[in-house]
DNA sequence: GTCTATAGTCCGATAGAC
DNA sequence: GTCTATCGGACTATAGAC
């Protein structure tokens, strides 16, 4: 669709974004005070303020920004495996989507430290993520995998997600690329044509 | 081993962690304060703080409390599924222990409010929940799985029950079974014999 | 052992200068 | 738009009565 970045968030509130994300995941999400979030993104609480009238709809920005990323980055991803047409196939915007939200890189701890903010603060604000969340499963069923197959790939793309953000993750880094490259060709089934 | 509920713990303790877990499952770790804690069990604060002197500690319990209780849950799946020999073969002890994880009864909400609530608070706290984590994936892995395939079964069950604490389940209940009889089936892949 | 009362700290939010 | 200063409230923890 749209190739926009954030769909109308400004430079410097992606600054204090970044700098909440990075607090949750150091630090814990009871360290995320707006003082903190201030002191992290140079600003000071007053600025912190202007942008992000209260503490909620601090988190409700988290978590919206969130689920923008994992859009932008499973994109691009599928974008790079299927370059040249238009619609890659289903199969590869699920691997790629699966991949976004597994990815190790700089915006990896970013993927649920807002969650885990927003769950220890006020339940409901994952509403917006439940419904992702079963689109996400949906479209894994929608490949020629039986049901049953595709749950435990969505739910082991989860664990390990949850289970490295809260620093839990009983893998080595080799171990962690060949469960990673498993759940990926499994999903691609037959078809392991990815230039990895 | 011992059929001991909960190795030292008192009922009176019992209660506090009871009400403690209670509070995150539904309203969330940052609830989760001492006022709060001592009304929801029926006592005082200074009766909470004389069984558990800061909240650092009431958090250790919850923890300690957490892996206690998928023990427990695991040793008894077990036994149910093996009785006669002293023993039960690896397969059942682990898809008990599994199965544990994934319990849906009275004690479901608190498999993973002690880990939210002890994240949200200092995440060097699941220190003691990494070597658990790391000793069940071994278990998976020893069994005659490759090890990509207990990894992602791992993973599932973590993720099922994550998802789950966060309300942000994606499945029915009827999907839910399904899914959940076939991380089961495949942990006890020839030799489906338990009496489900 | 359990409770009340209180001390001391930290946080979220507002008001107003620049 | 960004800052300083500050209010009011909620929290942890302690001291001491019963």
């Amino acid at each position: 669709m749209a190739a926009l970045e954030s769909s109308l968030t400004a430079p410097c509130v992606e600054r204090l974004l970044d700098a909440a994300e990075r607090l949750v995941a150091d630090r814990g999400a009871a360290h995320l005070t707006l003082d903190a979030v201030a002191a992290e993104a140079g600003v000071s609480k007053g600025g912190l303020l202007y942008h992000f009238p209260s503490k909620l709809a601090l988190l409700q920005g988290m978590v919206k920004r969130h689920i923008e990323d994992l859009d932008a980055r499973a994109s691009s991803g599928a974008g790079a495996r299927w370059a040249g047409a238009d619609e890659p196939p289903a199969r590869y915007r699920v691997a790629a989507r699966l991949e976004a939200s597994l990815a190790k890189s700089s915006a990896h701890r970013a993927v649920g430290a807002a969650m885990l903010a927003a769950a220890a603060g006020d339940p409901s604000l994952l509403e917006p993520c439940r419904a992702r969340y079963r689109q996400m499963l949906d479209e894994v069923t929608e490949l020629d995998l039986d049901f049953e197959e595709a749950a435990i790939l969505h739910l082991a793309v989860d664990g390990l997600m949850i289970s490295e953000l809260l620093h839990l993750s009983p893998f080595s880094a080799d171990e962690r690329e060949r469960v990673v490259g498993a759940i990926l060709s499994r999903v691609m089934k037959g078809k392991q044509t990815h230039d990895r």
